[in-house]
DNA sequence: TATGAATGAGAATTCATTCAT
DNA sequence: AATGAATGAATTCTCATTCAT
């Protein structure tokens, strides 16, 4: 059942993992004994619920990612205007800085070549999710503005999606480089990312 | 100076870390003793040249980038449209593989807060490179459509460079995911990306 | 009493150790989790039963050993001949390989320093069982064949106790090393065996 | 070549085992940190030498008894009479009580199924010589009384053979047994044996 | 200058034992 | 009485770095 709950302690580990990861930690260097030290558990209680280190870090990335994806899903499909579902994206990303920053890592794992990253993949082809659902978020998305998308040539498809995505990381790059600059005001930068991604599927949609 | 050549055991541990890693090595888990064997150094040796192994690495992927970025700078100063531009940016990534795979690793490598990101970090600051020139690059194209963009404000600027530099990260994506298909086609997806991005530009004129 | 049965998990936890030993395991990696799985109660019920695991091991090495060896003395007794006790014990080991294996294992751990050794010598000393019984019915044999045996210098009686307990052990390591020939037939040796021990007894008693 | 010495660390490592062994310590509960620290090297060290903890326990029980037997090997040809010879084998067990150590924990350990045994089995093999060489000379002192034992039935080739190892276990389970009374006096023991060992190999000729 | 043998701090993982239920 | 979740001490092994040659 997808609503079953996690384990208490493998909540707390998962919990310990993102907090770490908030705090600064790279993930690649985490050691056992400060995830399960700050979870509140005995290091080998941890071994109770994971095989092993990889499977901590990886399940928290994975789970994270999962329910945040989960829930804004459902808020994007009561907006009317594309403009407004990738204001909710960016605007959600910025609020909870914790899960941007999630998903930055969650890709930047998916592409390096650590134990952590094939124990991810392997999470995504077991759950049988595309990439960590943000894929499958874009191409409601896309299938909402133009129907039918799924019978356009492979290229197509992936052009658009790829160009959404993209706007996406561009936005929590952003994010990511004035995190210290307090002044910075990123409405600016969301509305301009917004008001072009609605100017980029108009083009498409006349092109065709 | 600029042309200083690299000393030849310097440049056999960069080459070294750059063999290791399109080998599929995971940067984070490379070790003093693989990279000095694959260099045919001592281990000592290495300590003479470096003051640790973030320095190593770190200084690879800098050296790696910073040379391919100078280079492709030259030839596309050399292109008259935008279009041109972003197309030869595109070809020379999939062309060189390696560098494409360098350039992501160091996007990556720069957003993790491992040991080598500090390093690497530092090397930038030091070197004082806007990050790892890629932004010197896209700011002279900027330039060269929007002239006298220095003075535009600051978000805005922002706000280009970031659109610029998310098509290329999109293309690597694009890249790095259908890396295994043969049948691939990417022209179609460099096409695309490079009309879009003249799109986006003219309409931000427009809208100035 | 002697007749008292065991309690019911302690004779599970007994066999539990002897089938694992049987299928191959190492006395010294088992662990309480094995024992306790296999024998079908919790981790924790053991520990009602037993103050800690070497007393598991050793005290199922002894309970086998013991039991055996108890059944064995009975049909010993009911033989007439030096030649029939011996063969008795020799076809015996080969019919129970369990017991030849538990034999084997015990006389094993009782040389060797582990914590699991200490136990055994330890049960030995308090049941005051001369070292697990074989060497009473060795000794139970010589008296039969040299009576007033027990008047004998010291010397000559452990010589006649060790020259029969290394035939046996003799053949049980005959057993072992051919363990995996299924050609080999082992009634030749048993009889050289046999025959030997009967010729060695006389001369021993032809010079005294 | 045969005579190539040991690595110094490689020799320290294979002493502080048996030194440690000979202090009563159990070979299967042995640690890195005991053995490394009494070798006086580092704990690193020891695996620039060996791939693994059973490694360097198994190297030191192999290396010694070879060296032992090789030793003993050379005396044993000097000697005329099957009695001489044996008692050769039983006076060297006895003086050296290392050694005799030594042989009984391999024999011991051959017939476990701890790691170390497993390791101790591949080198045997590897190095192509019969269990420990112990064979071997047993083998080589029945061939200098039944000339032409190599072309006898199998069965009872390996009865002789058989015998006069029990004859060796016997001695060395006695000496074992009386190690801590000071009083016993071991010569009629290996007297006992001696002589009966010409018995046996007499009776056997006799019969044929 | 170049080397690689030596090192030990530190990491992951295991498992006997306890104790609250 | 029976349990098994929780634990942390202890173990093996790795690897960046040093330093004598």
């Amino acid at each position: 059942m997808e609503g079953m709950e996690l384990a208490p302690k493998v909540k707390n580990t998962y919990q310990a993992v993102i907090e770490l990861m908030m705090e600064g930690a790279d993930l690649n260097s985490l050691t056992v004994a400060e995830i399960t030290a700050r979870a509140g558990i005995g290091k080998g209680t941890a071994y109770e619920y994971f095989s092993n280190k990889e499977e901590m870090i990886a399940g928290a990335l994975f789970y994270e990612v999962e329910s945040s994806c989960r829930d804004l899903c459902m808020r994007i499909k009561q907006q009317e205007s594309l403009y407004e579902k990738v204001n909710l994206i960016l605007v959600d990303m910025e609020k909870h800085i914790t899960k941007t920053n999630c998903f930055l890592r969650a890709v930047q794992i998916l592409m390096d070549n650590s134990a952590i990253s094939s124990k991810l993949h392997e999470m995504i082809r077991e759950k049988k999710t595309s990439e960590i659902l943000i894929m499958d978020m874009i191409g409601m998305i896309i299938e909402d503005e133009i129907p039918d998308s799924y019978n356009m040539p492979k290229e197509k498809r992936s052009y658009l999606t790829m160009m959404i995505l993209s706007k996406i990381v561009c936005f929590a790059m952003y994010l990511f480089s004035v995190k210290e600059e307090v002044t910075s005001d990123s409405s600016i930068m969301r509305e301009l990312i917004c008001k072009n991604t609605c100017h980029e599927i108009d083009n498409f949609k006349k092109e065709e």
